[in-house]
DNA sequence: ACCCCTTCTTTTTTT
DNA sequence: AAGAAGGGGT
């Protein structure tokens, strides 16, 4: 070794072996680290990295690849500190990492700078979901799918199933047969809607997420450019790699043909993105990608959890129809089994959370060391409520975004607008803001620009619509927004308010609260260098935690977490309540259709379960109101104890009731009926 | 062009 | 409960 390494001392064997892997050979060989929850799998990472800087990698020359943005600035934050602490304020100055983030923003940024070799124009402009399901719905009408005799897939749908051939590298028909057979009549229709958005997408120069991945992958093919590409890095290391699709995978392979320089690390237990085409294959088949094979290290100590919470979800882990890791184990104290709390509904779930989080919060643990977690964004509604009610500040990840209310995404509209005018679905937006502009001038006057060379200048040669007073304005606003005497950014998002504000005025009843986020808006904007940086990242990286009180809690103000387990992935708190968990919200209704499905939903309660350091309760509602139509018009069900926790698992838990009721013989139980016979018959008429 | 009404369908998780 | 699509009136 090169350097004394005191900085490793903190590391069990296996994460120093993780880290000190291949460092200071001429070579490094492929690398896979399977680091179960609480594994301290993110430090190990940090100081791999580190371990590479202070052994002489050049940090430029390091790609490292996130699941989350914010999960990619925690890691170049501690790698900064690591390195910082072993070579000394001036040597860590040049070792800041300059190519940390998502597959996505990496895709978006190398394409960027490669755009003209491979036939993009670079002001492309990226879509996000809702943007490609406008597209797609045009292109639709267009063929006209909207006006079959049984009904075409949703937007939403088609663009699903499109995105799941991209990603997952399936053809259209092995996709239908598998994820949507009740689409699989439209096969044919199916296949010339994607042909015609496929086109869509680049007449209008705009490119959709999977594109970020799908146009990365077929850059690789060509030798030159993947030679270039790969060799502008001399590390690849990948985080949550049990979470990335077959397409991600390929990327991979590209830059790093023979795997030198590669490291991955995931944890097949906790995959829960099979929805977006991940697959636990990417994982598993990855050291014999390579010969040899790449080396495999295991993380199985967990320093998160108490031994109890830790059984109990190994408990539920256990019961997996396959297993690959193994269990992981702590020398933690015991500590006091997990909850399994039963309350009668929805209602009382949310006044025990509060109870018990104000009761923790008086025995010292801030708000912030407290998460509600639930499978789906709308359950936590009830429990919003009572918060508010008694003025418990809480922050949510997950479910709305900022970026999704109609107002954030007009002026959104106008700036990409007048980044990219053959952005189709960001000009729609924009004109039918203005009165007398519907869809037909709308779609004359986008007819009328994208022919010409400079579609801006087009624009302004053109007559006004017959009925559109505020036309002149528009075009003015546009034309000082492209030609920079708006002041450039962020200033010109100023002129940007300016020409919105009056038609948000006219259109929403509520523009008060609105304008409020515009300059929330603007704020965010301040801190983008350019207005394509900003467009950009938003779209990647939208700021994701919501909090529809008034105003979002100062960061330095103590909130409570309110978190999909999704979003919750890779964080840990103190003490974690898990809403719903019963049959129909754990597994999901929704998703029960294949045992792959299930098998998925396990790993999410899996997931819930060890994000909790000492205190864990799963709260089991008897009934809850199941929205829009049951088949026989009931608004509430009665539910079961989620099907993840059969009785033989029961002795792991400590099993509650709340309100606790005093046993008194000859009342009638507080309990629900099995059945209400009353309500489904007041339903029958409804 | 645009508003308001009815009817029918879909319904999760996210870069 | 919300969204999509269509109809009808101004």
């Amino acid at each position: 070794m090169s350097l004394p390494a005191t900085y490793l001392d903190g590391l069990n064997p296996e994460q120093r072996c993780a880290v000190e892997h291949g460092v200071g050979q001429s070579s490094c060989p492929p690398l896979l680290v399977i680091a179960g929850a609480g594994s301290g799998k993110t430090n190990t990472l940090a100081h791999r990295v580190a371990h590479l800087v202070v052994n002489g990698a050049d940090p430029h020359r390091i790609l490292l690849m996130t699941f989350s943005r914010r999960a990619a600035a925690e890691m170049t934050r501690r790698v900064e500190r690591i390195a910082r602490r072993v070579m000394g304020d001036g040597a860590a100055r040049g070792g800041a990492l300059s190519w940390a983030g998502t597959f996505h923003g990496i895709g978006a940024r190398l394409l960027r700078e490669h755009a003209e070799r491979i036939g993009l124009d670079p002001a492309f402009t990226i879509h996000d979901r809702e943007d490609s399901a406008d597209l797609m719905n045009l292109v639709r009408h267009d063929l006209g799918f909207s006006r079959t005799e049984s009904r075409f897939p949703t937007k939403a749908t088609c663009l699903s199933i499109y995105s799941r051939c991209v990603n997952a590298g399936q053809s259209l028909d092995v996709v239908l047969g598998a994820n949507y057979p009740w689409c699989a009549g439209w096969s044919a229709e199916l296949k010339q809607l994607f042909a015609g958005y496929v086109e869509a997408k680049q007449r209008h120069n705009v490119l959709d997420y999977d594109d970020l991945l799908l146009y990365w992958a077929q850059t690789m093919t060509e030798p030159s450019l993947a030679a270039e590409i790969g060799g502008r890095f001399d590390h690849v290391l990948v985080d949550e790699y049990q979470d990335t699709n077959a397409l991600q995978a390929q990327v991979l392979l590209g830059l790093k043909p023979d795997g030198g320089g590669l490291t991955v690390v995931g944890d097949d237990a906790q995959s829960i993105y099979s929805f977006r085409a991940a697959t636990v294959r990417n994982i598993l088949d990855f050291p014999k990608a390579f010969s040899p094979p790449a080396r495999i290290v295991t993380l199985d100590r967990n320093y998160r959890s108490t031994q109890a919470i830790l059984g109990a979800a190994n408990g539920v882990i256990d019961l997996a129809a396959e297993r690959f890791t193994k269990n992981l184990w702590t020398d933690r104290a015991s500590g006091s089994p997990p909850q399994l709390v039963a309350v009668r509904d929805e209602a009382d779930q949310a006044r025990y959370i509060t109870e018990r989080v104000l009761e923790h919060r008086e025995s010292g643990t801030i708000l912030k060391q407290q998460a509600v977690l639930f499978r789906t964004s709308s359950h936590s509604a009830p429990l919003e409520l009572e918060l508010t009610r008694r003025n418990i500040p809480f922050v949510k990840f997950g479910g709305l975004k900022f970026l999704d209310a109609a107002h954030v995404k007009d002026m959104l509209a106008l700036l990409r607008f007048v980044q990219n005018p053959r952005d189709r679905v960001a000009g729609f937006r924009v004109l039918l803001l203005m009165q007398g502009i519907g869809p037909a001038s709308a779609q004359k006057t986008l007819d009328a620009i994208t022919a010409a060379a400079d579609p801006l200048k087009a624009l302004a040669a053109l007559p006004a619509p017959p009925r559109a007073p505020d036309w002149r304005d528009f075009v003015d606003a546009v034309g000082e927004l492209r030609d920079g005497r708006a002041g450039g950014w962020p200033a010109e998002i100023e002129r940007a308010r300016l020409w919105y504000e009056p038609h948000l005025d006219r259109i929403h009843d509520d523009a008060a609260t609105r304008r409020a986020d515009l300059v929330q808006l603007a704020q965010i904007a301040s801190g983008y260098p350019s207005r394509e940086r900003f467009l950009t990242e938003l779209t990647l990286d939208p700021p994701d935690a919501t909090s529809d009180q008034a105003g979002v809690p100062m960061r330095d103000e103590d909130y409570l977490i309110l978190s999909t387990i999704h979003s919750a992935k890779g964080q840990e708190w103190k003490s974690v309540f898990v809403l719903n968990v019963v049959d129909g919200c754990m597994p999901s209704d929704l998703g029960t259709g294949t045992s792959a499905e299930i098998e998925e939903e396990r790993r999410l309660l899996y997931v819930a379960m060890t994000r909790a350091k000492d205190d864990l309760h799963l709260v089991v509602p008897q009934r809850f109101f199941t929205h829009g139509q049951n088949v026989m018009g009931d608004r509430h069900v009665y539910a079961a104890r989620s099907r993840f926790i059969p009785d033989r698992l029961l002795n792991l838990f400590e099993r509650v009731s709340w309100p606790r009721v005093a046993a008194s013989p000859g009342y009638p139980t507080r309990q629900a009926p099995p059945i209400d016979i009353g309500a489904r018959m007041r339903g029958m008429w409804r």
